[in-house]
DNA sequence: AACAAAGTTCGACGTCTCTCGTACTACAAT
DNA sequence: ATTGTAGTACGAGAGACGTCGAACTTTGTT
């Protein structure tokens, strides 16, 4: 039972958030559903644990446009990946967009 | 000295707007220039006022992209095209969402 | 009538995106 | 040790997207 450790994968900086990336982050339906998923739950949870209508190496494909452009944060643990929306970061540099997403 | 007439542009009800749309069409950097332009006018304004580096053609398409997923709405006149920022309906539809984009 | 100005249409091109399946790695449980 | 589970890597295919130039339409001006 090894504690979650900080790994290699990239996230961007707060003050690194691009408006453009985020937007173009959220403009796929399955993502939107994801974020959505995500923001429904309070602790990070498997990313796996969210289902949507696409084969595995396409949600690990969604999973990365949404770390890479800063809308979540993972972190390895055993062989799953606990993922979590990254609201205060999101609130801080776009303040109302997450509202707007969710409410949607 | 015609008065504006409406044309035959395709604009999607407020009703209709699709959020994966409207965040897909702000999620071009030329378009999100194109519409914080806009924002910056309090008229209508003819859409090639609006410079951007790209040609002619590609602002065409850039414009149709905008008005097909509702952010703005075209009227002809003349030669030109008034072009105005939806940004009644988007609040309506989106509360907060323009405010962020314009902030970016 | 002739010309200029504002946009559109069309075809083309290269790139990015979404999708998949298969093969692979890493950890966990029996 | 073997098997199972969670996810990644890679290669490939189809389609969408952004871009352009050239030709065209429509309207306004001289």
């Amino acid at each position: 039972m090894a504690t979650a450790t900080v790994s290699g994968l990239h996230h961007p900086e707060v003050d690194e958030l691009r408006l453009e990336g985020v937007l173009h982050a959220l403009s796929d339906p399955i993502r939107l559903t994801m974020v959505r998923a995500l923001a429904a739950r309070v602790e990070p949870c498997a990313c796996g644990s969210i289902d949507v209508p696409v084969s595995k190496s396409t949600r690990t494909h969604h999973w990365r446009v949404l770390r890479e452009n800063g809308l979540i944060r993972q972190v390895e643990r055993g062989t799953t990946k606990l993922t979590e929306l990254r609201r205060d970061d999101l609130d801080a540099r776009f303040p109302g967009l997450l509202d707007v997403v969710l409410r949607g």
